[in-house]
DNA sequence: CTACCGACCGACTGACCGGTCGGTCACAGT
DNA sequence: ACTGTGACCGACCGGTCAGTCGGTCGGTAG
């Protein structure tokens, strides 16, 4: 009743011969965008494919249509999700500078990320124990490739400079990320402030540590 | 058929008459057992109350007998669990030294822990997200009051006694525990090794940082 | 105008799962 | 021996949900 897609956008004005499928990728973005924005709310159990399809205008026989089933879809919507993120993040890789300024400007990136973004990260690690397989592994380094790889790469380029201690860089980035994470959320918000001052915490906490600098006599 | 539990274990040698609960508390503690081995191998959606009930020998209407519903058997294992884990950590906090002396003992308290028991509190993690309201909250203060906020004790002292730079204890507090988290799992093992070599990893990251020594001139 | 095709519909199915409930049985007190 | 009690049984229920399938409709080619 309510749900009535007739005509709409449907063709518009190009007519272009090779780019006549306009009508099935719009209904197929709009699932995907609806999926995404409920699996940020709900987890992935409570999230319906009917809720999903109510949301995006569509039956549940039109999600599957164009799905083969709600796993492919939230892989869909996982995968295209990070690999944007990978593409953000690989500007700060490429960026001139030291290893922390590039760090800097990373973290800097993905802070100013808009809400749902960011949390989208975190949805993978909130999920991935419901994939098995062929499917999981995807997930995983997807997430891999998009965040701790780029960092990976920033920091082994440090420790060839003699910028960082000589260390297993892997576990360096993964300690990195995590303490980025600590660092959003309300908390981190309230106790810090800005973007800027939590920036500035986890960059001083990750390079500097936690020891007092000893300013007067050696021990 | 295979599930008889006539005789048995019931009442045993001790005769005590205000100690005649023996059997039915067994049982309970069958299941939690049982309910502990599944959700650390299985999500909490996958594990089903008739897994349970089959893998502590008792049928499902034995486990509602003892357990009101899947959430608070759920509730009970975990905060059983926690409550044992403060009980261990506050040992260290307890302890003379400073505060890198007793951060270390209640890291190698944790690493020394069997893999199942270190999984289960980041089964708190994994699953905080299926509970609401009261339910929620429970968990959440066990576990914080199991591990993070003896870690921020011990650095709240640090802070004070100099040995720590000034910052917000709480936020330090979960970092340490981020950082620990990496140093768990195969890919740390295989980089680090054994028990005090991650130790060793995670407490010169935590004070000292990642940034190179400088050897040399200052800048 | 007609035949066709792919997008989409929505009622339906089969399986699963948390929780219930009437019943059974071993045992303790008498 | 008799009876009450509570631990435990297991078939069943109500509800949910992923996935299916026969059918409709609008546009497009011929």
């Amino acid at each position: 009743m309510t749900g009535n897609r007739t005509g709409d956008e449907a063709k518009g004005g190009d007519g272009f011969g090779n780019r006549s499928e306009t009508r099935a990728e719009a209904t197929a973005a709009r699932i995907v965008g609806a999926a995404r924005g409920l699996f940020l709310a709900k987890s992935y159990a409570e999230v319906t494919t009917d809720l999903i399809a109510r949301a995006a205008d569509v039956t549940k026989g039109g999600l599957y249509h164009h799905f083969p089933s709600k796993e492919s879809l939230y892989l869909s919507m996982m995968l295209e999700e990070l690999d944007r993120k990978r593409l953000l993040f690989e500007k700060a890789v490429a960026m001139a500078g030291d290893s922390r300024e590039r760090l800097a400007r990373l973290t800097r990136d993905f802070l100013d990320l808009p809400t749902d973004e960011r949390e989208l990260m975190r949805l993978v690690r909130r999920d991935i124990n419901i994939f098995d397989g062929v499917e999981r592994d995807q997930l995983v380094r997807a997430y891999q490739r998009a965040l701790p790889e780029q960092v990976e790469a920033i920091l082994r380029d440090g420790i060839r400079d003699g910028e960082l201690s000589v260390a297993d860089p892997r576990l360096l980035s993964w300690s990195f990320v995590a303490l980025v994470e600590i660092v959003i959320g309300d908390y981190a918000h309230r106790a810090l402030g800005d973007t800027g001052a939590r920036l500035d915490h986890v960059l001083e906490l990750f390079f500097g540590g936690a020891a007092a600098r000893r300013v007067g006599a050696a021990v």
